[in-house]
DNA sequence: AATATAATGTGTATTTCTTACACTATTAAA
DNA sequence: TTTAATAGTGTAAGAAATACACATTATATT
């Protein structure tokens, strides 16, 4: 038995406060119209982690983009033709590098945008579902990986980290148990240079020392 | 482009105190007389759990068995006549129902054996990954989840239930800390029976009550 | 009946982590 | 100079995690 194969990229970043996904308006049928992850068929010789890679450079023009497997998607009924298997991923990127790049539209799709994840438009397939899947995943990991520095600037300060935080748990966090807490961990750089173009009191920007957390994470 | 289906289950249970996982002998090209996964190709028609469903019915007799998906494995050459995903579950059983059931054995495979996880033989295609795969995913998973008694008999000693968690985390625990973060938990029940057939003090049998363990959890 | 064996079952003190909580400092703009 | 807006900081109380040793009990052996 065959089945048709495609890729669905849930292309996540941090930006003005809140957790934003980037959709893909169809021009095609089924659910012409309609707001969907971006996605597309793998080719017959390419590898899986390929077509993602190339996918999210058609989405975003970058390369190098942090990636990871959420789930399979099988179901008979999720295309009127039959079944089409997807592969989902979750893709992390910072909102500062997309911003200069330009996305290429393809026929397939009229227009690519970011929309927050706590006000998602009605979602072709069951796009709603893999979307749900991957803020799950992150919720319960966040603590343990470098997710919440791939979705941030390199320079970020501490508010904005907590704000990753409360974005993808769901709830406020204390600001002096956080920072506490946090400064445990022991992989923040602090830099010596400050936010700039705000009107109030500028805070200190942080950088995310990779080396320090794998070192702790490796030993386990 | 279309794509070969497959499935392939990685069965665990927990027996002489340790974790085993069940292996076959293929009895078809490629890997001819290597020890494998179960595992078949997906129906046309046919939901990928229910697919999982079926290969668990032949391969151990039992129905309504705790499964959990893994992730999909869709290397080109994973297989030498081209790509053949495969979508990789994990299953749970408890080797007491197992035991009174008998295996319906198919032409692509010659036997069955359960091989303890740190006594595997050489595997076929990427089904050493799988299993570390699935190994890794239960070791993060252990403390919030039913596995542990998904793999237990129903009516359990503590020192079984440490045994679990011991051969999952790969560590030893100390057994008054362990007891007492067990019943903190709260969803043990504590039975009016003890052990038979040990030639020793008996230990007194644990049930796991799901609706307790719910209930927590529903509260996140 | 006495003894040996093998695993069960139990408590406390120490340290570490988590939580709750409120005010002063700094910068830019008006 | 005043206002507005966010940055940055410490302490005390409670909860959870860790380290650690011995008396108890059921069976098998002599």
């Amino acid at each position: 038995m065959q089945t048709h194969f495609t890729i669905d990229c849930v292309i996540l970043t941090f930006d003005e406060g809140k957790l934003k996904v980037l959709l893909a308006e169809r021009n095609e049928y089924p659910y012409k119209d309609w707001w969907a992850l971006p996605g597309y068929f793998v080719n017959k010789y390419e590898e899986m982690e390929d077509a993602v890679a190339r996918i999210l450079f058609e989405m975003t023009g970058l390369k190098d983009i942090y990636m990871d497997q959420l789930a399979a998607f099988a179901g008979v009924k999720r295309h009127p033709e039959g079944r089409i298997l997807t592969v989902a991923y979750m893709a992390l990127v910072q909102m500062e590098e997309v911003k200069n790049k330009i996305a290429s539209l393809t026929s397939y799709m009229r227009q690519l945008k970011w929309f927050s994840v706590d006000e998602l438009p009605e979602l072709a397939f069951d796009h709603r579902e893999i979307i749900d899947l991957s803020l799950d995943r992150l919720k319960k990991t966040i603590s343990f990986s470098t997710t919440p520095y791939e979705l941030l600037p390199n320079k970020f300060t501490l508010t904005q980290l907590q704000q990753v935080f409360e974005a993808l748990l769901n709830k406020k966090l204390d600001k002096r148990n956080f920072r506490k807490k946090i400064n445990n961990l022991g992989y923040l750089k602090e830099l010596n240079e400050v936010q700039k173009g705000v009107s109030y009191r500028a805070a200190k920007l942080y950088s995310f020392d990779k080396k320090k957390f794998q070192k702790q994470f490796s030993q386990d």
